[in-house]
Parts: structure tokens; sequence; C-alpha cells
DNA sequence: TCAATCCGTATC
DNA sequence: ATACGGATTGAC
């Protein structure tokens, strides 16, 4: 019987000053989302810190928690259980990170205890128990120096942010790096002001490559001992084993890709992400937070300052520049000019946009030469050619623009060669097209054929070696010596000296992506690639195969992401997209998502599009204008996921904020 | 009138 | 999931 049970638990002894435990306890039903209180067993009340990890009897189950705080009291009406077992005392959930954590949920109507999955790695008893390090404070620092001019001079306000975080403020900067850019030496110098104005430091990048370089430029400007790398391929052991050293703060900076946004920095000083626009940066589980919005989060928390830095652009990072959140670090035109490459489109000829596929058959003569000149001069070529699988899209034969839908300007698709193409968002069928751009009334398809470059180019080259870096294998580095590198986007290899040439090829697949940020992610990837060659005065030349009169040409041909990224960011606001206005995906069985929608006390303003069916399910889209009813429209969808998990409903609805595949 | 059972709701 | 309270049922 339970009254037996609970009293003998009773006559356990609670603790004699702060006898309650709130704890967070995993369980990821959104109407159980609020701390639970316990008593602490007085024998174990030392171990009970805020953030250690306990077990608690839960609605009769174990389960897994954290202890956010201890408190003298608890506000719940009824008896309070005993803890069942404090698992160790390692405080790994510090209250900072709690809040941030809780803030994350909010922001995307999920749950505390989701998101604290991603926050916090697995534990490992073994790593916990081996013995703590030096602290940070015994260890060697490097004095700070004011950074190299030649390094930071090209950036007008680059000095005045590196002095800022020295002296202990909390500068915010969008920094858009110079084509050739030693990115990580830069992101390493603004950690090092960090550090010595005794403050730690977060800096995050996409991928194990751009962490590897990361790490290295840490090591030499910091020196040993004062950061870690977090990565989720390290494995369980090492993984815990360096997030204990940063928790224990044995180490004042982390470094690492989007989870280690969470990572336990005590006085924080600075958050940095480099190149914003990644993909990698969304999280994709549950709520499915992207990391640059965590550490702009964190750093409006925590005080501290940030660093957006990228070759490109993005529109969020625009966004931070209209509002004035963060200041433009950027070099002048003239400069920007002078570090740049030389770039030439090689127009697209009708022969070829009648047939995709033959693309990479006939490269260009302009490209062919380019090529040819710079491996004759010694000089690596680099080419960059989409990866296969593109969705199939539909864009103005007049003009190539996206094809956007009528009603809510959401993308449209086709679904079978025959099919009228649909609006992916509300459904609709666009019977009556016109481009919102050029007015053209007419739609092609433009599903895009995959490269067999590198044989092709083999041939067209004799003699020359040709090396491949993609998704299987992915080089870092290639020596500065003749030879072809073929890269899909994001595995480009950077050069000894820099490539003489890079050739973009097949670029209608980037450009007619049927997700309508297809022109940020195609300058972004093209830049990407653009930024490994040399100089125009040292020789360094871009081939672009596409038509010099779109938009996008044009911005890489001018080498200027920042006009870019304002009319992009102009075009959202008028067309109703993130980040101007801010929208959430609800995913799931038909009447799931139908259920939602009645339960949810939407915000005064928001427009409903959809639902259309996705596979098996639906979805629906709901709008909202400001980012302040972003914030109502995140504690409605959470409050009606709630009263459906409280009512144990039919069919689950993933709820997704601004999710990135959708534009 | 009381125990057995069902159902809804809270979960400390 | 499980536990509890309150309502409902059915046997006496």
């Amino acid at each position: 019987m339970t009254t037996r049970g609970a009293q003998r638990r009773q006559q356990r002894e609670a603790a004699a000053t702060l006898p309650v435990a709130r704890v967070a306890v995993d369980v990821s039903l959104a109407h159980l989302d609020r701390p639970f209180d316990y008593l602490v067993p007085t024998d174990r009340s030392d171990e009970v810190v805020a953030g250690c990890r306990v077990r608690v009897r839960f609605a009769g189950r174990l389960v897994d928690g954290y202890v956010l705080e201890r408190a003298a009291s608890s506000d719940h009406q009824g008896d309070l259980a005993f803890l069942d077992k404090v698992v160790s005392a390692e405080p790994v959930l510090r209250p900072e990170v709690a809040a941030l954590a809780r803030a994350v949920a909010d922001r995307y109507a999920g749950t505390l205890a989701d998101v604290l999955r991603l926050a916090v790695p697995p534990r490992h008893a073994r790593a916990e128990s081996q013995p703590q390090r030096a602290p940070a404070a015994a260890s060697p620092v490097a004095p700070f120096a004011a950074p190299d001019p030649s390094d930071w001079a090209a950036y007008p306000t680059g000095s005045a942010f590196l002095t800022a975080l020295a002296e202990g403020r909390a500068p915010k900067a969008v920094f858009t790096a110079l084509s050739g850019e030693d990115w990580p030496r830069r992101v390493a110098e603004a950690v090092l002001a960090t550090v010595h104005s005794g403050r730690g430091a977060i800096a995050v990048v996409p991928d194990a490559r751009d962490l590897d370089r990361l790490d290295a430029a840490m090591t030499a400007t910091l020196g040993p001992g004062i950061h870690v790398a977090l990565h989720a391929s390290l494995g369980p052991a090492e993984r815990y084993r360096r997030f204990l050293r940063a928790s224990r703060r044995e180490v004042p900076v982390v470094v690492g890709t989007r989870a280690a946004a969470f990572a336990p920095v005590e006085n924080l000083g600075l958050v940095a992400i480099w190149d914003d626009g990644d993909d990698l940066y969304a999280e994709p589980r549950a709520p499915y937070p992207h990391a640059l919005q965590v550490l702009l989060t964190r750093a409006q928390l925590a005080g501290a300052g940030a660093l957006v830095a990228a070759t490109a652009r993005s529109a969020e990072a625009q966004l931070l520049i209209e509002t004035r959140w963060a200041q433009e670090l950027a070099a002048p035109r003239e400069v920007v000019r002078l570090r740049a490459p030389a770039v030439a489109p090689a127009g697209d000829d009708a022969d070829r946009e009648r047939d995709p596929a033959a693309v990479t058959a006939r490269l260009p003569s302009l490209a062919w030469r380019t090529a040819r000149d710079s491996l004759a001069a010694g000089a690596p070529v680099l080419v960059q050619v989409p990866r296969r699988g593109y969705l199939p899209a539909v864009s103005c034969v007049e003009c190539h623009a996206p094809a956007r839908c009528g009603r809510c300007s959401g993308p449209l698709e086709l679904r079978s060669s025959h099919a009228v193409a649909a609006c992916r968002w509300c459904g609709r069928p666009a019977a009556d097209f016109a481009c919102h751009r050029c007015g053209g009334r007419r739609l092609r398809a433009a599903i895009v054929g995959a490269g067999r470059t590198a044989e092709e180019l083999g041939r067209a080259f004799p003699g020359v070696p040709v090396r491949t870096s993609g998704r299987e294998s992915v080089l870092a580095t290639v020596a500065g010596e003749a030879a072809l590198v073929v890269a899909t986007p994001g595995a480009e290899p950077i050069a000894d000296g820099g490539y003489g040439a890079v050739l973009l090829l097949d670029t209608w697949a980037l450009l007619t992506r049927a997700d309508l940020r297809a022109g940020e992610e195609t300058l972004r990837r093209w830049l990407a690639a653009a930024t490994l060659a040399r100089p125009a005065g040292q020789g360094g030349r871009i081939v672009v195969v596409a038509d010099g009169g779109l938009v996008v040409v044009q911005a890489l041909l001018r080498w200027d992401p920042a006009t870019f990224a304002a009319r992009e960011l102009a075009e959202r606001r008028e067309l109703g997209f993130p980040p101007a206005a801010r929208m959430a995906s609800l995913t799931g069985p038909a009447e799931a998502v139908a259920d939602m929608l009645t339960l949810a006390a939407l915000p005064e303003g928001a427009e409903l599009l959809g639902p259309v069916p996705v596979g098996d399910d639906e979805r629906a889209l709901v709008r909202v204008a400001s980012r302040t009813a972003g914030g109502a429209l995140a504690r409605a969808l959470h409050a009606a996921a709630g009263v459906r998990s409280a009512r144990k409903a039919d069919g689950a609805v993933r709820i997704q904020i601004d999710p990135r595949e959708l534009w």
C-alpha cells in the first residue's frame, strides 16, 4: 500500500537547510514542462547541488532529472517525495545554461527536457571520476597584445571591436571577412581579447573540418590548455571528458560544432559563429533550434559580446545590423576589390538552357581557358559542382526567378512531370501563374542532372592530376601545384598559396532549388569557393557559368554580399518570410494538425497557410508579421501541445519555428 | 450501505 | 506509465 511506503519514505529525514530540490525531470510532455519539487535526504544534502543529476519517482516511474536549485520551501500543496537517487554531485547544468535552455525551449515552442538533451552530453562515469586538472587561472595564458595591424587594419572598426572585448565590454558585430581571410585566426584573436578581460568565450563552426582549423588557430593564438573542442563524433567518453573540463572551469574557452552553443562557459564575454548560413547549424532534433539563435539568446542573457562572421552574409545577419543589434565589421570597397579574385561570368547559352544536363559536358571556353592558364602557371584549379538530388523546382521562363505562389508567396513545385505546379505551402495550384519579378506567365521545370565532371575534366586536361573532395571523402588541403580539384559545396579544400582559378559549374542546380533561400545559399557557396582563390593582382580568376545578368551573379562579380543581403532581407519583408516575419510549421496526421489549430489561441493577425499533404501527413504553416508576435505564437502552440498531451490525444504534431528547409 | 470498478486527471 | 479521487455500479 502506498501510504505505508510513503510513510517509510517520510521517516527519512529531510536536510536541515534548504530541504527542497527543484528538479527538471526528463519528461518531454508539454503539459509537464515545469520544475517539480522533491525533498533532499539529509545524508545526501552535500551532494545535491544546483545542476547535478538525480533520479526521482515521477508518476510512479523512475526518471532522470537535474536539480535546478535548492530551496527553503515549496509551493506544492501536497506531500513532497524524496529524491530517489543522487546520480552524481557533478554540477553539469549550471543555472546560466538552464536559463538559456528555458529561453530556447520557449522560443521554439518546445520543452525544457528536449533542449537539455541537446545541451548536456550523456554522463560517462569513468570520465567523471578522473582527477581534475589545474584550473585555467594557473595555466599560462598568452599575453594579450594588440592585434597585428596588418591583419585587422583592413577593417575600420576591427581594432575597436577587439579593444572593447579586451576591456570587458560586450560589442556585437557582423563580421564580413575579406576574400582569402584567415578567419580562424581572426576568431581566435577575438577570443584572446576576451580571455584577456578575464572572461570566457564560445566559438562555433559548421563542421569537423572547420573545427580542426579553428582548433589549430586557437592553440597557436592562445597557447595550449586554454580551450577545448567539442563535437559529436568524439565518442561518449572523450566528449564528456572535454565537456567536464569546461564545466569545471579548467578552461575558459569552448570551440565546437552546433551543440557547443550550449557549452558550460562561466562569465561569458563572447559568442562567435562562423558562416551562420550553413544548414548544419539547424539542429535536426526537437525543438530544432538554430545555433545562431542559441548564441544570440545567450549573448543577450549573459551580457556577452557577439561575433557573427562569414564571407557571405545571411538575411539573419543583415537583420542584426538593420535593427542595430550589431555593428557592421567590414572592409571598405577598395580593399574588398584588392583582395578579391577577378570574377567573370561565362554566359549560359541557348543550347545549354534547353538541355541543362549538357552543362558539364561542354565547359564554356572561357572556363576552359582560365583553367588552362592557371595550370600552366603551376597553380591548382578548384571546380565546384553541386551535389546531386535537388528537388524538382519550377521557375519563370523569362527571368529564371524561382516561381512563387500568387496567394501566399510559397514556392511552387512539381509532383510529377505532367501535374500542374502547386504551392508547397498552401497547396493552391498555380494555374494562373504570374512571375513576381518580371510578370512572365510561363513556367519551366528545372530538373537538374548530375555532374560526372571529374572524368570529363580529366579528359579535357590530359596529364593533369584530378582530385575530388566530396561527401564521402573530404580533403582539408591541397598542395600549391598544378592540379584539378573537383569539390562539392562545403568540401572545398584549401590550397597552399590559393587557387589560381575557381570554376563554378552547374549553377542551375543551386539557382533553381525549390527553397526560397536559393539566392542567399548560392552566393554563400560561391563565395566560400571563390575566397580560396588568390587575389586578382596575383592572378586569381573565378569563372561562374551563369547568366551575368542575374542578381546573385552580379553580387558575386562585385563581391558584394552586404548589398545582396540587404536586398534579400527587403524582399523577405515584402513577402512575409523569416527572419522578417516568423513562421511555425505544424506537421502530423491531418486530424492531429486540425486539433492543434483548434486548440491554439493564435495571436492577433496570425495567418494560416494550408494545410497541405506531406507524404502521409499534413503540414500547416502559421505566419505572424512581427518577432514580438512570434513569442506569442510559440507560447500559444506550446500551450495547445500541452492540452493535447494532457489529453493523450492521438497523433503527434511536430512544431517547428522558422524551419530553414522551407526557405 | 459498501466494496468493486471505471474514468478522468495529475504526476512534487 | 501509475496512482489517486470521485463517480458509478451492483450485490446485499
